[in-house]
DNA sequence: TTGTATGCGTTATCAA
DNA sequence: TTGATAACGCATACAA
């Protein structure tokens, strides 16, 4: 562990005072010291390789270039293509990424959160974000720098970088109705999500815009982005509403679930029911069969999100923007025409304003 | 962003002098303070919140509790659980992991350890070894702390917490054999790792064992851990060694790339071929068709790597361990019977010893 | 047992 | 333009 050269070595070898070197050294004070030293400076620190002591710096500064990333889960497939874009685009800017995981507990977010507080993060991206998070909203008041990714709060206080949710629903909507199917469900994430929440509605809308072409548009509500969940609302869905014959799941692990159980009922994909996702998780088109579901960009959704708060760092009285990149369905084998089963039923009740509830069959 | 309580705060308060409350609070130095005092402080700071900087500690002790942790790719499904491991076992222990990808570039290593170095990180999680690795071997020389994660130096100098490759791979070719297969191909990772040929070396020595009931053993080198380089290993197999009636992956990735061009050219996994992969990533068992696989512990993997550092951190001078995990062979969809083409076929050669060069027939 | 002083490496303020 | 000095918050060697 050889010594480590410090500024005060390079000072001694340019022949000038450390706290003029310090000046030398940083581009931004670089002007109020004389050309002559500056390369004087510079060439002792180069021949020495002196590297400034992020620690040291970030005790004087209060900043680290560190940024602060908090995931529910790395573990979940569509969260390290934007982990990359984010360090990707941090590091252009010479930031680093400190990536925790909260398994969706508030409480181990909020010990995180202090912790990288601690370690005096300059800013946040945060991809837990629930439709009322009472930390970060208050985290926001307290000057911290945020930015959400993926996922947001109800109110708009808080910058983001998030996907057409909409958009993508309604293309997955028109799919079925282009196919023929009339009876379609929806395996809705938490709808203490945005994405939950937003995905719903937009089934339900799109649903709606169709009229008659529609007979029966039910929602089943998922209480986790996961396979398991996803299998339960399944079999409720099984249970509750037969005569489906397209599931949209409100995430790729759910729609997963939903393989898992048809599969158990000996039920074909897609021959029997079709079944479309939302993220295309890396590998789904590997699955058997290949998954037909709405594309997010994560990779982008993570550079966006960190370019976001580069901006905000930069200029912390900038508005609190929302930037929404468009999604895309992306077709594949899990979707296909609604034949044998409840494909060609008469209406048996029309499609009224919004569900009652959770479960409720519209 | 309301001032946070400092040390001097909490020795005001117990009445005491900042050194002092230093003592009272580091639990190694608490014996040289008064009962009576220990307790003032530990009032006062729990009173006031006191949380102790870690820069601030970092610049003064040279350490920092944050551990490294060097990867090809967070974006590789290996290793997600991998890193969730680590950071469980580490957080337990008051130790945080950042977490880098080097994308397989031994400059992004380079500037990638000395950044963290710089950031004082107390040891490393290496996931990039390769067998013969001078920045690893040099860095442990330098006395910095390090351990190996699934893959690792020739030389035995650095611990490290693998799995039992050459067993896996065992259990692999026994499972063909049992299963009729006669012709088998391995589709080698790259040599340069110990993974690739370990694997390789099992594979040979595997079917050597099982004498006349293996006709020919053929290996074809993948010159990267991913899907593409599978594919073009897997056309060159094609054309060169056409008999082979299952095929081995040096990981997943690469039986992905098989299963890609098998399906290119119609045919069909397991009824004219089989498939084995390595490593048992997430949803594997969603593929089409679900893969067999020889299952690696990642997460294990993980808290084992985590553990062995932390207790070299504990005692430097421990000898250098390596912990081997079993792995085992999960049976799923992708292997059968050998029925069809090369199937039942005499041989035409016998096995030699080893291969002649990587794309040797043996 | 407690207090004092010093320094970790850097930056920022002020004086020369 | 440069140099001197202090301070960031903590830990530790030494003095009291």
């Amino acid at each position: 562990m050889g010594r480590v050269t410090t500024l005060k070595d390079v000072a001694r070898l340019a022949g000038v005072h450390p706290g003029t070197a310090s000046k030398a050294l940083n581009p931004r004070t670089r002007k109020d010291v004389s050309a002559r030293t500056v390369e004087a400076v510079l060439n002792a620190a180069r021949e020495l390789g002196y590297l400034p002591d992020p620690i040291a710096r970030s005790l004087r500064t209060k900043r680290s270039n560190v940024i602060g990333v908090i995931l529910p889960d790395i573990t979940n497939p569509v969260f390290p293509p934007a982990v990359r874009g984010i360090e990707d685009a941090l590091r252009e800017a010479g930031y680093t990424a400190l990536v925790g995981n909260t398994d969706n507990d508030p409480g181990r977010e909020e010990e995180l959160f202090r912790a990288m507080q601690g370690r005096r993060v300059d800013g946040f991206i945060i991809g837990t974000a629930r439709r009322d998070h009472p930390l970060l909203r208050k985290a926001a008041e307290d000057g911290i720098q945020l930015v959400q990714l993926n996922r947001v709060t109800d109110d708009q206080a808080i910058p983001a970088a998030l996907v057409d949710d909409a958009g993508g629903m309604r293309l997955a909507v028109d799919h079925c109705v282009a196919l023929g199917h009339r009876r379609l469900a929806h395996l809705a994430g938490p709808l203490d999500m945005s994405t939950g929440e937003h995905r719903r509605q937009a089934f339900l809308a799109a649903c709606e815009r169709h009229g008659d072409a529609i007979e029966e548009a039910v929602v089943v509500n998922s209480d986790a982005y996961s396979v398991d969940a996803g299998a339960r609302a399944t079999e409720h869905l099984l249970q509750t509403a037969a005569g489906c014959t397209a599931i949209l799941g409100g995430n790729d692990l759910i729609a997963l679930g939903a393989y898992r159980v048809l599969a158990e009922r000996g039920m074909a994909i897609p021959k029997d029911i079709s079944v479309l996702g939302f993220n295309d998780m890396p590998f789904v088109d590997m699955f058997q069969p290949p998954l037909t579901t709405v594309h997010v960009p994560q990779y982008h959704l993570g550079v966006e999100a960190a370019r976001l708060l580069l901006e905000r760092l930069d200029n912390p009285d900038a508005p609190a923007k929302r930037l929404v990149l468009p999604s895309r369905l992306v077709v594949r084998g899990s979707t296909g025409p609604a034949t044998g089963r409840g494909g060609r039923r008469r209406s048996v009740s029309p499609v009224p304003r919004a569900p009652k509830d959770a479960h409720s069959s519209v």
